[in-house]
DNA sequence: GCCGTTTTCGGCCCGACTGTTTTCAGTCG
């Protein structure tokens, strides 16, 4: 039992109990609990050897009783008990954008409406909308969210594609007679969600691996086997393909599976051009013979051209720059120095400054920003300008003890509604950074979001604008808005967008983001961490910069900390 | 269900927006 899983199992109980209408106090420390579990550092297996559970906070006696539960049987009786009671499909029904926990039950109640094509259906007879708490209007909004949903089904977020494949991968890795094993397809190439997870592995005897993904308590079930592949479906809700080739095979194939399709086909349009052929068995040249492949540099190398990254082979140019010796150097990881928006205890966040300081120490940072949210956020405790102002004068007093690492002050002012932010110009002038966000007043017109977010930008104490579009991978789409007016105005202003790194909002995404380095906008790349463990997914922040094509010159979070306080300037 | 340097009971982050049964419950961030 991995501890995301034990996390689900408190999401749904919460859910399940909403539902039921139980306490809503109840309901949120099963939640807050998840939350929690989620997001600890060690797996519970260990932390229950050692005696631990009872002390992780927000877990009392009733909850460290159900952990055991699940760490002892595998799941949890009375989550399964209430799942006799209410179909999955409700749960699925209470996700919708303005369906909670009561319209929910309504649905199921009084018109025994028990998952989403039900739903349709009713609405689609006109049922719904004369039920106490619906009406005409919503009807439309249920079958868009119905859309939403479907568009994203059986799409996981590539966060928790990578988790399982890093998990299958190694264990994989240590079964007998195996050389390698890699994940390839969209994973392998990060795109922001992921359909099915594709697994490549080299051993000289498929069979051993193949009933070992069979059996692995990930899965499922299995639904399909063939001599060297197998397809089966996880308990995460991810499909996961694995073939196994013969040694000199893995290399072509972890190739081909990469793909995209796209980008293959074009390759092996080229192959032909010159001659040769390009498939999952390698190079061949005219006279039959395969070259050799050390790597899957050799492959781009024979067809007279550079290395493409995984990241870019989306044939969206990436071909044509790489035989003209004109790719980016994309942006790597090692080269983001710090972190510029991340939140404390003084707001929403579970970590506190000192935490703040040690991790990012650790990370091998230069500098971090701490920007909690404004006043107005009232739900995630905004900092009045009492509380911000003593909050700058701490990290300040903390700054002179800290060696060869920079604390910055700062905040995520929002974007009110009326487009004014936060805080007065005279406060915002004050801090190192500067994020400006929207956070409320989502269904505004295109123009008038536009204009909000263009007066922010146009704000000269405005360093940054955070996730942009506001989308929520899954849950929420973006806001209706002009991005091309405001990556323009960005340019002219010198205004830095974000791309945050937060799994599942990848805002900007990568469309944007290569626009706006078109444009001649700087980026920077955040976590926007309410937690440790979350400040590690800069790497996800990193990727979509990699597939925009940005290199280290258009990522401000990439220079020395005096560089970056003369770009803030 | 969790928690306690005021409480082992009685609190638990708040407020805006929405659609509309025009007075507020439900949803959202």
């Amino acid at each position: 039992m991995q501890n995301i899983e034990v996390a689900w199992i408190f999401a749904e109980l919460a859910d399940l109990l909403e539902l039921k209408g139980e306490d809503f106090f109840k309901v949120r420390a099963y939640r807050r609990a998840a939350k929690t579990l989620a997001n600890l550092e060690l797996p519970l297996v260990e932390l229950n050897r050692r005696g631990l559970i009872g002390k992780i906070p927000g877990i009392g006696k009733a909850i460290e009783t159900k952990i055991k539960e699940i760490l002892v049987t595998g799941q949890l009786a009375k989550h399964q008990q209430l799942l006799q009671e209410i179909p999955p499909g409700v749960l699925e029904i209470k996700r919708l954008p303005g369906i909670g926990p009561a319209r929910a039950r309504v649905l199921f109640e009084q018109l025994g409406i028990k998952d989403l094509d039900e739903l349709e259906r009713a609405v689609k007879e006109r049922r719904v909308r004369n039920l106490k708490g619906f009406s005409a209007k919503m009807e439309w909004d249920i079958l868009n969210g119905i859309q939403m949903i479907r568009r994203r089904h059986g799409r996981v977020l590539l966060s928790v594609a990578r988790e399982l494949a890093q998990e299958l991968i190694e264990y994989i890795r240590i079964l007998p007679g195996v050389s390698q094993v890699e994940v390839t397809g969209s994973t392998r190439r990060w795109r922001e969600t992921v359909g099915d997870l594709d697994l490549v592995a080299a051993a000289t005897d498929p069979e051993p691996l193949l009933t070992a993904l069979a059996t692995h308590p990930r899965t499922k079930e299995v639904i399909e086997k063939q001599a060297n592949r197998i397809r089966v479906f996880t308990w995460w809700g991810l499909s996961v393909d694995l073939q196994v080739v013969a040694p000199e095979e893995f290399i072509p194939t972890l190739h081909r599976n990469t793909g995209s399709k796209p980008h293959y086909a074009k390759l092996q349009e080229l192959a032909a051009s010159q001659g040769l052929v390009l498939d999952h068995h390698g190079i061949k040249n005219e006279a039959g013979e395969f070259l050799k492949l050390q790597g899957e540099a050799d492959i781009y190398r024979s067809l007279g051209m550079d290395y493409i990254p995984p990241e870019l082979r989306e044939n969206r140019g990436e071909v044509e720059a790489a035989q003209r010796g004109q790719l980016p150097g994309l942006l790597e990881l090692a080269d983001i120095r710090g972190d510029l928006h991340i939140h404390t205890t003084w707001s929403d966040s579970a970590m506190d400054l000192a935490d703040v300081v040690q991790r990012c120490q650790e990370k091998g940072y230069a500098y971090a920003a701490i920007t909690d949210h404004s006043r107005s956020l009232k739900i995630a405790n905004g900092l009045d300008l009492d509380r911000l102002l003593e909050q700058h004068t701490i990290i300040r007093e903390m700054n002179k003890k800290l060696e060869d690492f920079t604390l910055l002050t700062g905040v995520e002012a929002d974007i009110l509604p009326d487009a004014s932010l936060d805080y007065p110009d005279e406060v915002l002038e004050q801090m190192d950074v500067v994020i400006a966000s929207v956070h409320s007043g989502f269904k505004q017109s295109r123009q008038e979001i536009t204009r909000r977010i263009t007066r922010a930008i146009e704000n000269e104490h405005v360093d940054i604008i955070g996730h942009m579009t506001g989308r929520v991978l899954g849950r929420r789409e973006p806001y209706d808005v002009d991005v091309e007016a405001l990556l323009e105005m960005a340019a002219k202003t010198g205004t830095i967008l974000e791309i945050n790194a937060s799994p599942d909002r990848l805002d900007l995404n990568e469309e944007y983001a290569k626009k706006a380095k078109e444009a001649g906008v700087k980026l920077c790349i955040n976590t926007d961490a309410h937690d440790l463990r979350r400040l590690d997914e800069m790497i996800y922040g990193v990727a979509v910069a990699r597939r925009a094509w940005l290199t280290k010159d258009d990522v401000i979070n990439t220079l020395e900390i005096a560089e970056l306080r003369e770009v803030l300037r």
